[in-house]
DNA sequence: ATATGTTTGTTTTGCAACCAAACAAAATAG
DNA sequence: CTATTTTGTTTGGTTGCAAAACAAACATAT
């Protein structure tokens, strides 16, 4: 691509992003904020208009900041210029959601097997009709960018599985079985649950401008993304930010992955359960551990006491090496850390130096649909860093597959 | 700055950086290694020339790749253009080192101090004398672009230092006084020893294509510094990679910040020989230990086993976030790692998934000028990356200068 | 010696994107 | 109604890069 060619693509990419994350803004306002000129951003916007990717919108000029001079006029993404289709699979149900052009989720809509761990087969068959379905229900077919798929296990280069435990998946050729199932419909890639998670966080508008934070989605096995200096860590193989494995000590209260003292086998779900059981009590759910917690039961707090330690020097580890503004925290067992109250912040400052400020600690809701957003966010970002502020994403950005 | 001569500047900045790394190439090299026409690399190049940053030199055709066709005219830095000024303070010794425009260390001066842990007046002093000296003996005083100092502690963002525990030194206006010791000579920022050492590191012409590594230097402390895609990472407030107060454990050999099982206090020289004192045995440095150690002492053999587990406990962590493709170890305590062979990388093999390829595990001469080449060559690198490859620099790049 | 082929480096022409400045339009304040 | 402010558009100018043609330098074959 020649040179004035590949400025206008980024400054394009980034107009649509500057749309993105604030919703509504004039053409001065695109001016400002990528510090060009008014006639510049004009121009871009001409651009992106005459594609259907941005529209004027009447203006609701009642409340406007500006109380003086000529009002702008309003631009927003259009939100029918492309839909993203995103699934999560999981043990016990399928997910799926459509997300538009402007980021908004859509649709949604979840189906529960009939019996666990289905096989891939199942999958896919399912997967087809609910895909079906829900593209029946938008305005334009032919918008449909493409599906991502979220998995709990690790995902090689070629696509295929290489290991989900939690669905008893191992080197299954999924994206293949998948692609034959869809018919037209592109299969872009499978993404490791805990980096969907992460995406579907870490576009959020509110969190656009952070450039490093932690993204943890904790229930059978622990995963997580890194994001430092506004760009994913991905290692050089794509195995980075493998934070349930690393080894925080020798032992735990389990034994899930081989390597012994994991930080999973200390705070996920199977670590709480089993420390539990070790205590001579039995719960046969996380759920039903939290709820002998909250009747106070003298072992579940003990749990929760020794969780908090261990899952504090978890996160002092993160924060001394990567000093993130934020660690987000989601997957049910984060029910564990809302518990916690001030005991988990003052258990990781403890760990810190005086010096290194503690990160925000987020929980997020636990409604669930993380992973399937944040597929679905995925083909929805590689759009807009498409030709981006160089450095924030390649098409290749979400290379990385994390258990989860 | 307006848009087409932003480019430029970085088209420039890439050049330069393609004959730092090649150290020789013709224009023709340039045009196919940045993507360019032969007639703009031309001009790039008489820019760079005209200024005095690149000189032709005469071939030497006698072993020359190509066989056919007409020669290039052999492009090279002109190392004569800048020279960067790079220091080490330590507690026994200070250090002064020169490097030219090409990267070539021209000198290189050390000072013992009569006694050990001098004040910073007395530092600053000192200093400025070497200085003075290294400068008349440099053909061109004019083009000494500044000094750098690395220190062995923490330094805040204003330049002060925070804490420096092998100097005992606590919030000294270090940077301002040396500021007023060097007179002319700007002196542009205290740097830590860790990130010295690893930026002297990361700019060897073998490591230029690395993305992903960690540099670790350990001695009284262990410090580090984490390259991830291509980038120092950073942290919001720049305090991260703090891998010496990773909590790694609960306990440790020695308390060295207050953290209790901080990775330091486990692997670095004092905990090594605290370790040691437990066992009933003496040694007052580590050259006292590694001569015990290589003497077949069986309480010297037995710190050095479980210093290998401690350490490989440590590097799976940083492997398991960050997968890197290296991980670069220098320090006086890099020798305890030498004697350890294989055992080392077993032990960091067990600690890691099958999947998970294990880093290079690379030792460094332990001359010991790292952190002083490292605090000059971070002059240098800024001036190469001034504008250089987007990514590096501010996304705003690319619009109109208003800082006119 | 001469011709041929290959690669390098330069020159010329054209283009795309951006900026600066001037202008027209749409609102508010007095 | 006029002055002011801000928005959006238009025009002219600048810049760096690409494409293509050309000149130069060397090796090899005849």
């Amino acid at each position: 691509m020649s040179m004035p060619v590949a400025v206008r693509k980024m400054n394009e990419a980034r107009a649509l992003e500057a749309l993105f994350s604030k919703g509504i803004m004039s053409r001065a306002d695109i001016a400002r904020v990528l510090e060009l000129t008014r006639s510049t951003a004009s121009s871009i916007v001409a651009s992106l208009i005459s594609e259907g990717q941005v529209q004027e919108v009447s203006a609701d000029n009642s409340d406007r900041e500006q109380k003086t001079g000529r009002p702008g006029i309003s631009l927003r993404l259009n939100p029918d210029y492309a839909f993203y289709l995103g699934a999560d699979v999981g043990a016990k149900d399928l997910r799926l959601c459509v997300l538009d052009f402007a980021g908004t989720l859509r649709a949604e809509v979840t189906h529960r097997f009939d019996k666990p761990n289905p096989s891939s087969e199942v999958v896919s068959a399912r997967l087809a009709e609910m895909v079906e379905k829900a593209c029946a229900d938008l305005p334009d077919q032919a918008a449909v960018k493409g599906l991502n798929v979220a998995i709990p296990g690790i995902v090689d280069l070629t696509g295929d599985i290489l290991r989900a435990p939690p669905l008893n998946w191992r080197k299954v050729p999924f994206r293949e079985q998948l692609a034959k199932a869809m018919g037209e419909m592109p299969v872009h890639k499978l993404i490791n649950d805990a980096n969907a998670f992460a995406v579907a966080q870490l576009r959020r508008p509110d969190l656009i401008d952070t450039q490093d934070a932690v993204f943890l989605l904790m229930d059978d096995g622990v995963g997580g993304c890194i994001l430092s200096g506004g760009r994913l860590l991905e290692g050089t193989t794509g195995l980075a930010a493998e934070i349930g494995h690393m080894p925080i000590g020798t032992k735990g209260h389990c034994n899930l992955t081989g390597i012994h003292g994991a930080f999973e086998n200390y705070v996920s779900r199977p670590a709480i359960l089993a420390h539990y059981a070790n205590l001579g009590r039995q719960a046969t759910s996380l759920t039903a551990f939290l709820a002998a917690l909250d009747q106070g039961d003298a072992a579940a707090q003990k749990v929760l006491s020794v969780w908090t330690q261990d899952f504090a020097r978890g996160l002092a580890i993160l924060t001394t090496l990567l000093n993130p503004a934020r660690i987000v925290i989601g997957g049910r067992v984060a029910e564990m850390a809302r518990r916690t109250e001030g005991d988990l912040l003052g258990a990781l400052r403890d760990h810190l130096l005086e010096e290194t400020p503690p990160p925000v600690l987020e929980l997020t809701g636990t409604s669930g649909e993380g992973p399937a957003v944040g597929a679905a966010m995925t083909l929805h970002h590689q759009h807009f860093a498409q030709f981006g502020p160089l450095g924030s994403g390649r098409p290749e950005l979400l290379g990385a597959d994390h258990s989860a």
